[in-house]
DNA sequence: GCTATGGTCGGAACCGGTTCCGATGATTGG
DNA sequence: CCAATCATCGGAACCGGTTCCGACCATAGC
């Protein structure tokens, strides 16, 4: 595996101008680079990686802290980020943290002291407040998608918006009995989580239209766990003639349920979600679209942004993202 | 932030002791090594973990090629990954290839010039045979994980066996007209595939048990792009009595269509898959179970072993999870 | 009492790049 | 024609650990 040194002994000039000439630094003659690059080509020369690192402090690195990596949201927001980081050239360290709590935090430590990255980003729900300050005082960009924090630059889809779009929706139609089942996530978020934003946009809708009042109801934010619950509640005599869910999954849970009760949808029950994730349209779910992916993709562009300016003050602005709403055949006025 | 310098002028040893007192190696007083680790903690040491690249040559970071991270299959498989990596303290890199052919194959190139790991383990689909023996030939350990390869080291499930359970199955339940749906992969493999597997698998029980001989179908591994085609074939007249569907994804899809259709699952129509996918236990489906979280753990435990051993015979040998059926309500007997 | 042995530890040479700083030669302006 | 300027390049000092090899001391064995 030829070094450096060779390439330079081979081109006729020093370790310095090699590596200046390689690495596209200025200061080198058109012609010596040339020259260089060729027979670095020819040897089959590659940096080092490790001896890079060591020399200029950048592993060219960035990585991300997720609690899980099997959900759509979770993969589409990783996709994103992957396929940004390469374009620039960047690998992507993954920490999945799994739930938190459960070694999770362990993980989390680890690393911290072991972590070296140039860039960080973490997806919401992976830590709590004191930890994400503690990150953000590691003296490089970082950055949370999903939801809205202070304690760092974020992005995430407008979760008002979205709760406001799907209840209106509905309300359109004509529905003034709704019921909006938010999915809870597994680990208690440090501020208002995306499902208390959407609900309580619910609840401002209900209370702007006089709609009938339901208690709230919240499950787990998988279909497969939110199946059962929504199950036995929308198989009550009173049932509401519509439902918001907090996420597709829960809308499908919704209406996976009503074909297992016999009630048909949209004429009996109309179901919107959020999300819009790839099996929605085959269930020809109505539901608010987001962009996860896109997401991923802003926040590398952010930090690779932030790793170029010598980052006078540190940026903990917010993006939200506009929802879209997407009707199909689940959702239409009430019989 | 201190050194390994500071830490050693501190506790008043050598570099070198310090480095084998924190590094765990042997040679080193039990009394000094206390000292020097003491106070590394009070100082708030952290190894450079480039500096130790450079000098070992080990990165301590594992590398993942894979074609998507947000299904569940490769999510799974990640998240296992993740798991026993971080258990043996490594760091474990992501290349998401996407799409081969889409950019993939470049990405697979700069992988090849920049990536430095110490294994690499390539999720089945993210490559093609040429690309397999290149990897092989790094000179690390490799293993592949989804399908048998005789290029690496590898696990997957037993296609055959779960083609055969499915089908079996069916026939014990009494169906004699059964039709298969592969689920066909977005890259072309480059051996058998597991659906080529599963489907020929099916063949055989047909054969076996005198079955009536429909033609192949394949279809979109999705569950959004299986269904249109699933739903077109179930509607006709001559449906089958049983489905047995390459994944979950596309037996969901069947699942759909079949309610959508108005055919009653099983009375008039049975289906089974295969994976066992999380949403599969509120469909309901009869499924043949896998868990590539597992196939993850181990494909990790492999590379931590051939890390430890000197690595004489490259082990190209390959490890066949045996499926497990898990029969739920999408099954019965033929009316 | 003297030497062989083994356990500890230090010195110093790496690992393979990057980059500051100074030297050199060529070019330009007066 | 001479001095100032600029582009180009080399030397050498890092970056922060690991590890070979030899020195040293204490104990054990004779």
């Amino acid at each position: 595996m030829p070094r450096l040194d060779d390439v330079a002994r081979a081109a006729g000039v020093s370790k310095a101008t090699a590596s200046r000439a390689l690495s596209g630094a200025s200061g080198v003659a058109a012609s010596t680079r040339e020259r260089v690059q060729r027979t670095a080509d020819e040897l089959g020369f590659r940096v080092s990686g490790a001896a890079r690192r060591l020399a200029t402090g950048m592993t060219r690195t960035i990585g991300v802290l997720t609690p899980s990596v099997n959900r759509w949201y979770f993969g589409s927001v990783l996709h994103g980020i992957a396929h940004a980081a390469d374009a620039h050239d960047h690998d992507v360290l993954l920490y999945d943290l799994g739930a938190f709590g459960r070694g999770g935090h362990e993980k989390f430590e680890r690393f911290m002291t072991r972590g070296e990255v140039d860039g960080l980003v973490t997806i919401t729900w992976s830590l709590v407040g004191g930890d994400l300050t503690r990150l953000a005082d590691l003296g490089i960009p970082v950055a949370t998608v999903g939801e809205p924090t202070r304690h760092t630059r974020s992005f995430a889809l407008d979760d008002d918006a979205a709760g406001e779009q799907a209840a209106e929706h509905l309300v359109r139609l004509g529905h003034t009995d709704l019921l909006h089942i938010a999915a809870e996530p597994e680990v208690q978020p440090f501020e208002a989580s995306s499902s208390d934003r959407r609900e309580r946009a619910f609840e401002r809708v209900s209370a702007r239209h006089g709609l009938r009042m339901r208690p709230a109801l919240t499950v787990p934010t998988t279909l497969e766990g939110a199946h059962g619950v929504v199950r036995e509640v929308i198989g009550r005599a009173d049932r509401p003639t519509g439902i918001v869910a907090g996420t597709d999954e829960v809308a499908m849970a919704a209406l996976l349920a009503a074909h297992q009760l016999g009630i048909r949808v949209p004429e009996e029950l109309s179901v919107i979600g959020v999300d819009d994730v790839p099996a929605a349209a085959a269930f020809g779910l109505t539901t608010i679209r987001q962009d996860p992916a896109q997401h991923g993709e802003d926040v590398v562009a952010w930090i690779m942004a932030a790793l170029d300016d010598p980052d006078d003050e540190p940026d903990r602005s917010h993006t939200a993202y506009s929802p879209v709403l997407i009707v199909r055949s689940s959702t239409a006025p009430p019989s």
